[in-house]
DNA sequence: ACTGTGTAGATGCGCGTGCAACGTTCTAAG
DNA sequence: CTTAGAACGTTGCACGCGCATCTACACAGT
């Protein structure tokens, strides 16, 4: 089962290769299919989508900037524009903070949760379609298996 | 085993949604990871890479610009861009298609052969690093049973 | 208090991308 | 032959991103 040693250690086969570039793939378009199905719905990106479910699951609906930039992924002057934006469209708003006057909390809406409860059914569905409901219980198990090693880090 | 009947069907448990999201983490990880990397030592971007790649597979190293955009996951225009830039860089050339005269050829050329191939250890050394090596000879095979099914799309 | 080092966000800039529109060429119907 | 429609690739445009830089503030040591 684990006699893998050598082959792995040497050099890629063309199988593994041929394994990796599927997954690639395979990851780019569920993230497309999901983040069209999300603009076209609710005229949302998933990215955007992420801050607000992000800021939803907080405490206080509020994150520091750079706590949210560390969870959705993006560069701390990306998801200064971002936040922007979403503050822009009124689904976010920034907050000083008291303890730390460099600090700014961004801060879910009313109107940002109403649009993030709007849009998680397409959310959720999309993530089925693409991917949960294509996998089998064990297979998603083994998946969860795979991924704790691949990304050992905190969430 | 494979009781999921019902729970999946309805909505998405926590569990669920936390393995998606960590799917996402994982793949924009290693993808960054292995970019960086590849523009680091070779000047050379993944999307880059890619078009070299499927160029040095192809019969006569040449691809439509249509077959190629399909392959490395790019809109036409963006291909358009990025053989421009390859082209400039002297790693690619356009060559006319005989047969059509809308078509167009992508050619690798020598020089883009060689930047191939300097740049391929990096790049297995770093899938390797980022994902191969951390999965067990088992493990890989359940995760191409499970690419297989989510992505059954010819190659 | 003062100075130096580090941190939180914001901004200028360049780059790469997709969408929509365009010109060119192929193909089929009349 | 002519003409309508589709296909191939390119270009104008706007957008989102990251990097480097900047300002404001925090916290340590003196």
């Amino acid at each position: 089962m684990t006699l893998t040693a050598g082959e792995s250690r040497e050099s890629i086969s063309s199988e593994q290769l041929a394994l990796w570039r599927m997954l690639q793939r395979a990851q780019v378009r569920i993230t497309r299919a999901l983040e069209a199905d999300l603009l076209l719905r609710h005229d949302l990106a998933l990215a955007s989508y992420d801050v607000l479910l992000h800021l939803s699951e907080a405490p206080d609906r509020r994150l520091r900037m750079n706590d949210l930039a560390d969870r959705v992924l993006l560069s701390r002057s990306g998801l200064t524009r971002l936040i922007d934006r979403l503050q822009r469209d009124g689904l976010v708003e920034r907050e000083a903070c008291a303890s730390d006057a460099r600090g700014l909390f961004a801060v879910l809406t009313e109107a940002g949760a109403g649009r993030l409860a709007e849009a998680t059914p397409t959310y959720l569905r999309g993530i089925r379609a693409q991917f949960l409901d294509v996998l089998d219980a064990g297979e998603l198990r083994q998946c969860a298996a795979m991924l704790n090693k691949l990304f050992p880090d905190p969430c």
